[in-house]
RNA sequence: GGGCGCUUAGCUCAGACGGUCAGAGCAGCUGGCUUACAACCAGCAGGUCGGAGGUUCGAGUCCUCCAGCGCCCA
């Protein structure tokens, strides 16, 4: 064998990571190779990042314990596809080039080819969003500058992961916006439209209004805000009505009244009408199981649409729609036709806030609003992202089925959710939870400039006026399109927006609704079927705990539509980091850590050993101390290393045949063992297990096995000098050292890729997994316990030594050990090598109890 | 309000089937330049396993309740 490098003096980690990963990717170290059959494949759907959010440590950690994982495998001589996509599709994106040039995206201009964004200058980095003045682009303009923008983000992205360490294979990298992911999405969407799984309706819509655009049930989160009950009097025949509301600006849009069926303070009014305030509109009295008598005055108005309870009451009880909020978040100018004229002047026009102030003003002079608003704190819906409270308006939008109205696709998706196995186990039941929780279609459609359009075109009637119930779909041969600039089958440009002509759809679809189909686009669906063949379903889903009710039900969702398939056979759900208090580290509370900085201060290797002693879904604080012990462990492994290697003179190690002493032999009996429960543990995704086995070894290895072993290790190790004594510490270290280097190269790819170039050939990271049998000679019967107990026998020296106060190099003139026949067989199979690590002048084995180890010092 | 997870030495965490399981590392303290390693090595000390009941010959280890923390969903 031809080592590639030599052993240098003074083993360092210093840039190791540099030297590795340019090697690495000269090499080829990590490519797949698609020669290989599907049962020979081991494939993992790496979570794409989104590239305009900032480097964190969470997404450091779950690469890092997929890494380890996807190592493991390809040792193991799987054929690892592991792929890398960049999630530069959607909202963060859009908002990151808002910020970053300074635009905003107007569609009714036109494009620009000379357009130059203005390069931010430190001012604007510095003072704070909204000092700088936005320039209106067009949509293709505003298109390419996410494009630049992600591009650039996307290499620092690259750079991070390959310092770390991570073994993908770069050259199959995809991002969610590129041709082939809009292929994909736009495929899958027309497929679920085909069969009936896709559609559109005109509905009650969640509406961000700051981002104008509709919003779905995965993307909402609730947030306590202050509000406060207003008492406001609707009139009945010869009695007034309470009604207790936190948004007495919604009295217009109120269509009915609703309490509790067994509330007897409202039964008798339940169907009759009663007048609004200061609008006086006849609105019903209802019942429904929904009011809570608690609440309020128990009766309260229903308006469309103030919450999501008004959309249950609405369609559950037949209501009519009176929609006075727009998507701009303000009341309409012009007066509903169902309103009087008068009060509404005051309030046409106005936000939500300044209606509600305005309103209350009206209700104070009508003498209809009792008392003081009454302050509390409420829960309210926002868009996960959002600054404002959700409105819910009324659009058409396009939906994916997905269980959240029928019973049969939520029982199969349930049933997905139990075929799939999860690790850690416990996580299986955020699916469930929320896959039973569902109360609505997935809302796919989205009003933003960035994303993948639909696929879709509408005829233009004669009268110009649009007919949506009418799409013209594309062909699959010709995706990806854009229907803003792409003509629909049998139409040419001229007649884009004319009456007889046609009008693309404006929308683009959900950033979630391409990132649902990462297994296709990764393994090539359609597009490279025997790619497709090779790698789909996909062995593995690494991901966050947060997205189990996004990202992953979503995939698991479009998997069971378009294959009949769960898209992988198992997922494993890292935990959080926290901050080192163990605080969620949050961008408000200013506690985030990035990744690099630990990189250069304790070595990626470091960095790995932290992120892979977080056990299996656990949350983990980042922690500092365990780098600085990974980076030990890393300098440790090349010391050891570096010690061996030199033993072995530079020729030809002999091989484990040559183990003939007792202490080598048993020794490596324990090894063989650690290789069994570090294999079992990778192959229950138990990273951690496997590096605490490999370590607790190593370290006795080095303090224990290396100071017995070192007088003969230091004997000629060749010719015809070499004693049989010799050669088996020999064989035994050379062994010992191949074995533990490849149980670490998971971990500290770098440190162990490094010590291996100094003895072997070729990389440590396409060498085989060890095996127990490799260790184990079936020739060799080691004593049971010779290990143990001659590192007791020493140990109990240097523990004497050390409370006298004497150097470990002490002569001691005799050592007697009392003990059981049996352990002192032991002791005396390894006789010469205690008397020399120990520096003993006469070792004497005496039967008896309890045991025990006297020490006598010389000279002292 | 519901669900899930966690609560073991100062800190971070291990502790399959209940019976040498009361452990490791870090920090601390005490020593030592020992020819792989002073960004090192050796050694020492540290806990009534969140609380209260229960099952059992025997419980960090199983059951119930309670408390605190975290996350998710209402």
């Amino acid at each position: 064998m031809t080592p590639r490098n030599p052993v240098p003096d003074k083993p360092t980690l210093e840039g190791l990571e540099a030297k590795w990963s340019t090697i690495w990717q000269a090499e080829g170290t990590y490519r797949f190779d698609r020669s290989r059959p599907r049962e020979e494949v081991f494939s993992i759907d790496t979570p794409p990042p989104t590239v305009s959010g900032s480097l964190h440590m969470g997404s450091a950690f779950g690469y890092i314990q997929t890494d380890a994982i996807a190592r493991f495998r390809r040792m193991r001589g799987d054929a690892v596809f592991y792929p890398m996509g960049w999630d530069d599709n959607g909202l963060p994106t859009v908002r990151r080039v808002q910020n970053y040039f300074g635009v905003r995206c107007d569609p009714s201009l036109p494009y620009d080819p000379s357009f130059a964004p203005r390069p931010p200058t430190g001012e604007d980095l510095g003072s704070g969003r909204g000092t700088r003045r936005e320039v209106a682009i067009s949509r293709r303009n505003f298109i390419e500058l996410c494009h630049r923008l992600t591009a650039e983000d996307e290499q620092v992205f690259e750079q991070l992961w390959r310092g770390l360490g991570l073994s993908v294979d770069w050259s199959l990298a995809y991002t969610t916006i590129d041709d082939r992911s809009r292929r994909a999405a736009q495929r899958a969407f027309l497929r679920n439209l085909a069969r009936g799984e896709a559609y559109q309706a005109e509905a009650p819509t969640l509406w961000d209004v700051d981002f104008q655009t509709a919003v779905a049930q995965a993307e909402l989160e609730d947030r306590e805000r202050p509000g406060a009950y207003h008492r406001v009097v609707f009139h009945a025949a010869g009695q007034d009505i309470i009604v207790e509301t936190t948004r007495p600006e919604l009295i217009p849009s109120c269509v009915a009244l609703v309490a509790h069926p067994d509330d007897p303070r409202y039964r008798a009014l339940v169907g009759t009408t009663v007048r609004s305030p200061l609008f006086g509109v006849p609105v019903p009295v209802h019942s429904h199981a929904l009011a809570d008598p608690e609440k309020g005055s128990g009766i309260a108005m229903i308006c469309t649409f103030g919450d999501t309870t008004d959309v249950t009451w609405w369609r559950e009880l037949n209501l009519p729609t009176r929609t006075i909020i727009g998507r701009d978040g303000r009341l309409a100018s012009e007066r509903p036709e169902w309103l009087p004229d008068g009060p509404w002047e005051a309030l046409a026009g106005e936000t939500v806030s300044g209606a509600r102030k305005r309103i209350v003003e009206l209700l104070r002079a009508s003498g209809e609003l009792q008392g003081d608003p009454r302050p509390i704190v409420h829960a309210v819906k926002f868009y996960e992202k959002g600054e404002h409270p959700l409105e819910i308006v009324s659009s058409r939008q396009w939906y994916i089925r997905n269980g959240g109205r029928d019973e049969a696709i939520r029982a199969a998706m349930l049933e997905r959710g139990r075929q799939l196995r999860w690790h850690p186990e416990f996580m299986r039941v955020r699916y469930e939870h929320w896959v039973e929780g569902l109360n609505g279609d997935w809302l796919i459609s989205r009003q933003q400039a960035f994303g993948v359009p639909f696929p879709v075109w509408y005829p233009v009637r004669e009268d110009g006026t649009v007919d949506r119930d009418r799409p013209i779909l594309a062909e699959e041969s010709a995706l990806p399109v854009d229907p803003s600039t792409d003509c629909p089958p049998g139409f040419d440009e001229a007649s884009r927006g004319r009456p007889g002509g046609f009008v693309g759809d404006p929308d683009v679809m959900d950033t979630w609704a391409t990132s649902s189909l990462t297994p296709q686009i990764a393994c090539g669906w359609e597009d490279d079927p025997d790619l497709f063949r090779r790698t789909f379903p996909m062995n593995l889903r690494p991901q966050g705990p947060e997205i189990i009710r996004t990202w992953l039900f979503s995939t698991a969702l479009r998997s069971h539509y378009e294959h009949g398939a769960l898209p992988w056979s198992d997922a494993s759900i890292n935990g959080w980091v926290l901050d080192p208090d163990r605080k969620k580290m949050s961008k408000s509370k200013g506690n985030v850590v990035t990744p690099q900085p630990l990189v250069d201060e304790f070595g990626a290797d470091g960095l790995r050993y932290w992120a892979a002693s977080g056990r299996p879904g656990a949350d983990t604080a980042v922690d500092e101390g365990q780098m600085r012990v990974g980076r030990r462990l890393a300098i440790k492994i090349l010391n050891a290393s570096k010690f061996v290697i030199a033993r072995l003179g530079g020729g030809e190690a002999p091989g484990v045949a040559a183990v003939t002493e007792a202490l080598d032999a048993a020794m490596l009996a324990e090894l063989s063992e650690v290789c069994e429960e570090a294999t079992e543990a990778f192959e229950a995704f138990d990273y951690t297990r496997a590096l605490e086995s490999a370590e607790r070894f190593f370290w006795s290895f080095c303090d224990d096995y290396l100071e017995l072993v070192k007088s003969r290790a230091y004997g000629q190790p060749q010719g015809p000098d070499a004693s049989q004594s010799v050669r088996s510490a020999h064989a035994a270290l050379a062994t010992a050292l191949s074995v533990q280097q490849r149980l670490f190269a998971p971990f500290l790819p770098f440190a162990t890729e490094e010590a291996w170039s100094w003895w072997q050939a070729g990389s440590i990271h396409r060498a085989p997994w060890p095996r127990a049998g490799e260790v184990r000679p079936s020739s060799l019967r080691p004593g049971p316990n010779v290990f143990e107990v001659a590192a007791a026998v020493v140990g109990a020296v240097r523990r004497h030594k050390t409370a006298e106060k004497r150097s470990l190099r002490a002569r001691v003139s005799r050592v007697e050990v009392i003990d059981t026949p049996e352990r002192l067989g032991a002791v005396a199979a390894a006789a010469a090598d205690i008397g020399e690590a120990g520096n003993i002048a006469d070792l004497v084995l005496t039967e008896g109890e309890p045991a025990t180890v006297l020490v006598e010092l010389s000279g002292g």
